[in-house]
DNA sequence: GAGATCGACGCTGTTACTTCA
DNA sequence: ACTGAAGTAACAGCGTCGATC
């Protein structure tokens, strides 16, 4: 129950998931006192997280979105001191120079909290998540990067479902071909008795029954059409018309 | 009006860290 | 105490969209 819920979830993000969010907010002007800090920042006090080479046009721009969440959150200071919630466990760089991430462990009151509106949206507009930050002693940017991975859980959770929708679907279509196969091969086994029916073209020997829906040859309609005196095989050779199932007559495997 | 640029945002894939069996 | 697997926070890179020039 819960996971259709999520997979509902899962269905509307992919449909909806765009950029509506963005007309209904816009961020403040780049005119924002903020910017003043731009000139500030050098590359070499951006944290190169992991170790990893980062672009520094996107080290940049993160630290101007974290500084500007920040400002709209009314909570600068954390921005730079880099803690979090009393509740977990401080994440802050305090050793520095040291390359390595460190990770914070979401409190379960913080982890409810997020799945609570993760469940009314799975995206948030700039307002939403700094109330949400506030609320949750948290930095926006922590609150944006849950609600991504979120995303991509739920994401996940459905594809594996769908795969495995697909995975049993397959299955069953195996199955039928191997019944259908069988059914052939029977039904061949019950015409061998004519030679010249080896040669036939199984396309035109065979026929769909309409009514049962059932893989039929020439041969039922055939002894059907004997039963009901219709023309029997006399009135041609195998694989010639009369001995080929009538679609619109009853085969005797129905 | 068309195209270029920019900023914001979401998605995907990856990494690093934590927890647990 | 050690270890491998699973879970997940944090991040990089990319694509897209709307706004602006």
């Amino acid at each position: 129950m819960e996971q259709q819920e999520e997979v509902g979830l899962a269905l509307g993000l992919s449909l909806g998931s765009g950029h509506q969010k963005q007309l209904k907010e816009k961020p403040s002007p780049p005119s924002h006192p903020r910017a003043l800090l731009e000139p500030t920042l050098s590359l070499s006090s951006l944290p190169a997280k992991d170790g990893l080479t980062t672009t520094p046009m996107r080290r940049i721009a993160a630290v101007k979105r974290e500084l500007q969440m920040e400002e709209d959150d009314e909570a600068t200071d954390r921005a730079l001191i880099y803690s979090v919630a009393s509740s977990a466990v401080v994440t802050a760089d305090d050793d520095e120079g040291c390359n390595s991430r460190k990770k914070l462990r979401l409190s379960k009151e913080q982890s409810v909290l997020l799945e609570d509106h993760f469940k009314e949206h799975s995206t948030l507009n700039p307002k939403q998540k700094a109330a949400l930050a506030r609320q949750l002693n948290l930095r926006p940017r922590q609150v944006e990067v849950w609600f991504q991975n979120r995303r991509a859980r739920t994401k996940l959770k459905q594809t594996e479902v769908d795969c495995e929708l697909l995975k049993r679907c397959c299955e069953t279509l195996t199955e039928e071909n191997r019944r259908l196969h069988r059914e052939l091969q029977q039904l061949r086994a019950l015409s061998h008795p004519h030679p010249a029916a080896f040669f036939m073209p199984a396309a035109a020997a065979l026929s769909i029954c309409p009514s049962c829906e059932r893989l039929t040859t020439g041969v039922s309609a055939a002894t059907a059409a004997t039963t009901t005196g219709a023309d029997g095989p006399k009135a041609g050779g195998p694989g010639r018309a009369p001995h080929l199932f009538s679609p619109f007559t009853k085969s005797a495997a129905c």
